[in-house]
DNA sequence: TATTGTTATACTCTATAACTATA
DNA sequence: TATAGTTATAGAGTATAACAATA
């Protein structure tokens, strides 16, 4: 079988972001979270008062997906919502979800590491800027 | 701003191949093809008379969402198929299938050629084997 | 028994457009 | 005028379960 695609490195972008997307939406699911919704929660956490157009920019959602997973995340009590001004809220995380946001923190150090451990050594000095070149 | 994810390898991961796809997939629009349609006609261009589960394999797309992925690109007249046996069938491109896969190669070689630019020369010789390693 | 192709179905993420209320 | 939050909606991709026909 002749695989036209495995020396492009656009495919394997892709491929390598999908498998690594599922294992860790695996590994988090014990949790009762999707990989979406514990990024939002660590945003929050590491930057208490934010609000929901501020996350959408730095996690590259927008702000019409925001709203059900804000929502969502209001209505299972990991985030409270404080008004800033008329129209904005600030976020921040309840005890539980500051207590979930720990235990996700955990599984991402775990899934981290494992990740690194698969990258040959030579491979991972330049990893993560080679990575962030393409998107930051 | 805090960013707690920006010194991951498995969010940076996660955030470059997105904006990747997106954008080889707005460049492959004006072909009338979606990412992963592209990926399987080139890949039955390669691998003429290969089967759809064959394929479903090769690319990571389970069985079940094959098949109606198959008949679009049968609907569109770009593939044709030929029983194998009495339930397998031999995929291949029609002549319409065939051009179009040469235009989507050429969408291919810029893509690849400009994603490749944007990364720090010092990663290029490391980095599709450091993304081969998380899927392969 | 295992495999191929198929259908039905559901879920997540993403995208655009349009609305309201506020700044 | 521009922004924040929301709703409605549509599309792509993915997942499981089940079925008939065939190997």
């Amino acid at each position: 079988m002749i695989d036209p695609l495995k020396n492009l490195p656009g495919y394997a972008l892709r491929r390598a972001s999908s498998s690594m997307m599922t294992a860790f939406n695996n590994r988090l699911s014990p949790l009762g979270v999707s990989s979406t919704e514990a990024s939002t929660l660590l945003m929050i956490k590491s930057n208490t008062g934010m609000t929901q157009s501020d996350l959408g920019r730095s996690l590259g959602i927008k702000r019409a997906n925001m709203a059900p997973l804000i929502g969502r995340l209001d209505d299972k009590g990991m985030i409270s919502r404080t008004p800033v001004d008329g129209r904005s809220q600030g976020l921040a995380l309840t005890q539980a979800g500051d207590e979930l946001a720990a235990a996700i923190q955990k599984v991402v150090d775990v899934h981290e590491a494992q990740l690194i451990a698969r990258l040959p050594v030579v491979a991972r000095a330049t990893f993560i800027e080679a990575l962030s070149a393409l998107w930051d």
